[in-house]
Formats: structure tokens, sequence, C-alpha cells
DNA sequence: CGTATGCTTGAATCACGTCAACTGATGTGG
DNA sequence: CCACATCAGTTGACGTGATTCAAGCATACG
């Protein structure tokens, strides 16, 4: 099911010739310009990822976090006797991904791609350094883990008080809600490069069900799959029937609600 | 269904004639000796909280965080056009029950009292204070902040994945370990204040299936709640089938497991 | 080519929700 | 003190949403 290769410092290499640049990218937007700057420069190293290649494992110790630049990274708890694992979380571009290793120095779950995807690398010990000098910038960090906590509650309720029509709706919502603040723009149509099955891990609905549920959203006129493509039909309709409020995911400017 | 009533400042009371000593409670133990002491003269005021009082409300500015003494007090959020509102999280004595709300200014969530509680309150001008001048203190409180977020992930593995039976098991078991941590040391028998409707708020099984799911696992000599006290028959047995591992709980010593 | 993967659909089954009746404990007011 | 209401929990009967099993189809790939 996963590659199984557990990221080798081999595939860590250097940033060159191209250096982080847009900051206007996603939740990074909730940096000022001069945390940025400061933060940029110490993520020196990049990490490319296919499908299905763990980042990170489980329980091992971890000495740098990784910020998502491009593509689609979930978080997984592999589930003894069951063939498929859990997906708790996912990342989207601008996202750091394993930022709670810092604090916590180990993780209690897997770090998958599920895109190919590209990765900033920043050392502990350099975010250390960086964090010891600017409260404010480490307030800042402290606060993008907390939005990742917000959304896991999120997904808790989702999971457990929704049925699977409502479940998936609210899903893709979400989708749609984060890769607008990850694009920096509203679109009617993403390139969807996650399967169904993915989203049967995501939203603990059979894939099976899944499938019978996107028919039914098709049928409703609310949103679309069809060749890797996410088509936005009607986005009230979506949210509607998903209950969605975006007020959780805490958006930075100008994307902000709450 | 609840009292409505949000924490009035009337209700914060100067914490005389009993200041804060215990540390040895529950996961304040993540903190030093030298941080604590730093840290508990700031709390210098109490709330009393009887069942169902919210403590803080969705959306709402807060000003400061409460840490949990006694008591047992749920993250709670309320759906539109369903009578009652689902659990995300549950907090036991020792933890920072909104700690969230010091970089995030508002929380997305309310806070309910289930038991007859007992907060500490810290402002948080005052804890930007003491932040500022200790940057370990801060990463221990960020740190704590993070372990909510591991048990978020935690409910969403079990409220997506696991039936009724495991659900119900696995949750109790969190119940037991967390009880332990907070109590300072295992027992096989608690006091169990909270209804079978909570626990279906936790679980999102209905509170009908949740009576059933109990007869069960006390006829399958796991664990009985009876007259308000939960009996813990057998903790293997419960831990099995509720596939309990807890070392997403990222213990303190001396219950440390990872 | 053959094989693997993602998706779709149907039919059978079952876990769980819903509705409803009943119990026992607790509390309130006349 | 009794009548009555309320709330937590239990149990049975029934309905249904979702899983499971299975077959089939399209596309991609070595």
């Amino acid at each position: 099911m996963t590659n199984e290769t557990t990221l080798p410092d081999a595939t860590l290499r250097p940033a060159s010739p191209h250096p982080l640049s847009p900051r206007q990218m996603g939740m990074m937007r909730h940096l000022s310009d001069q945390q940025w700057a400061r933060l940029a420069p110490a993520m020196t190293e990049r990490v490319t990822a296919l499908p299905d290649t763990v980042l990170s494992t489980r329980g091992k110790k971890l000495e740098y976090s990784l910020l998502l630049l491009d593509g689609l990274v979930a978080r997984s708890v592999p589930r003894a006797d069951h063939d498929r694992s859990t997906f708790v979380a996912l990342q989207f571009p601008g996202d750091f991904v394993d930022l709670h290793a810092f604090p916590l120095k180990k993780l209690d779950h897997d770090i998958v791609a599920l895109t190919p995807s590209e990765l900033a690398v920043i050392r502990h010990d350099k975010l250390t350094e960086l964090l010891n000098d600017d409260v404010e910038l480490a307030r800042v960090l402290w606060s993008l883990t907390l939005v990742d906590a917000a959304i896991h509650r999120h997904w808790v309720m989702r999971n457990s008080a929704m049925r699977a029509f409502g479940r998936v709706a609210n899903f893709l919502s979400e989708f749609d809600a984060r890769m607008t603040v990850a694009l920096g723009e509203e679109r009617d149509r993403y390139p969807l490069a996650i399967t169904q099955a993915d989203i049967a891990d995501a939203t603990g609905v059979t894939k099976v069900h899944v499938s019978r549920t996107l028919r039914d959203l098709r049928e409703d006129q609310c949103c679309a799959i069809r060749n890797g493509t996410l088509e936005i039909i009607c986005r009230d309709r979506l949210r509607k029937r998903g209950e969605f409020d975006d007020s959780y995911l805490y958006f930075p400017e100008p994307f902000k609600t709450v």
C-alpha cells in the first residue's frame, strides 16, 4: 500500500536553484513579511515525494519538520488487523506538516504523501535558535499547530455526528475552502489527485459507499468528480448539504471569516 | 440542556484561603518544579461550576484560560437542527481546558462542565509576561496543547474507524488511563459522574445503543457501570476489546510509555 | 497482450438508529 | 406525606443506512 520508504537522508537535497519565495501561500499568510523573511532562509533543503511515500513514521524521533510546498499529504494511523489505515488529517500547500513534532519530538501517526509532493525542510535545532530570539514568531507557529487542532476537532464532529452524505459533502467543502487558501483564489475546478479510497479513509465511510455518495452529490447538482477533477457545481448547495461553516479554519487575510 | 450561564466575572473569586499546591496533578507533571513554581502564583482566581455550566462560548473573545483542578469538562460543538451537541474532547483534572484560546484568542467550540468542577484562572496578559521571560515554559505549554491535538486525532480514528462496541471500550480505556494520571494512581473503581448520554455525545453512538453496549461490556467481564461507579473488571480485556494503546497520551513520568 | 488499479453497480446482510413503553431514583410543591 | 413530574437507564420491535461480497468495466502500464 505504501512504498515503505521512510525518508532517507539522501532524499533531502539542497534548495538551489529555487529558493523559497512565495510566502503568499496558504496558511503561511499568518506570518508577517518580516517573520517569513526570518523563517524562509532557514529552510535550505527540499524533499520530493511520490504518491504513497511515507515521509515520517509514527514513534520515530524527528529532527526536522516539513513545510508542504506542493501536493497533498495525509496524517495516517495504521491499524492492526485492518487492511487500510485511517486518515486523521490532510495537509495542503502552505501547511506545516509535522510541526507538532518540534515540541513533541515524536509523532503518534505516519505522514504519507498522497500525490507527488514537494516539501521544504527545517531542522529543529535551527528552529530552536530562531524561536528563542523571536517570541512573536514562536507564538505564530504555536497558533498554526492550534489551527490543526481545531481542524482535528472538526473532523471528530464530522465523522462522529454526521452521516455519509453530509460527511462527504462537508469533507469536499473543506477541501474546496483550503484549496482556495492554498491557491490564493477561488476556483470551480480543482485537480483532485486523491482517490475515492482516500476519501473513504478520511471520512470513515467504505469506498464502495463513497462511490455511491459521490453519485448522489452529482445528481444533486452539488459537485462532480470526473477524470481526476473536482468540479464545484453549486458551492452554496454543497456547503448546505454538508452543514459547512469555515470559521474553524481560522483563515488568514484576505480569506478571513472569523 | 445547559444552564446557558456563560461565566460572568462575578463567578471568578480569589483563590484564598487555598493556594495552588499539588503540582503532582495529572498532565501538570510535564512541568518541572521550577516551572510550576512560576506558573502557580499567577493563578490567583478560582471558578466553581455546576454540571452543564457553560464555561466559555464558541467565538467569544477570551482573556483568560482555565486549569481544571477537579471535575470533568467537555469541549462541545453545538449543531444546528440537532437536539444534542457533539463532544470533541474531554478534560481531566490537571488539564488546561482552553489554553488553545491563548494564541488563538477565540475558540471554535463551547466549554461545558459535566460534573461539579473547580478551576483555576490564568489571565492572558499575565501569561504573556510569564512566557516572554521563559522560553522553556512556553515550550512546555505548547507541548500540552499538542497533546490535546494528539488526543483529538485519536478521537477521529476511534469515531471514524471503530464500531460501537470497540468505540465505547476504547473510550472507557482512555477514561481509565487519564483518570489514573489525574489521580496519581491506578484504581479499579472510579466515581463516574457522567451519564450515558455524555458517553453517547463523545462516541457518536446513540444513548440507547450505549446502554446496550455497556451491557455487552459487563457480560463480557470488561467493566461495569453501576450507581455512578465505573468498575474495571479486567483492564487487559477492556483494552484489547478497544484496541487501546496509550502512547498517544504522551504521559508524563512516572506513567510514561512513549 | 495480461495484469493491476480505480470505479461502478447489484444483492444480501447486519449494525445501528428510531420509536416507544416501562422502570426506578430523585425532587418538588400542595 | 402523597401526587406528580423529571431524568437516567433499560428493553423490545422495527426500519434503514451502511457494510460486505461479488461481478463487471475502463484505463493505465510493463
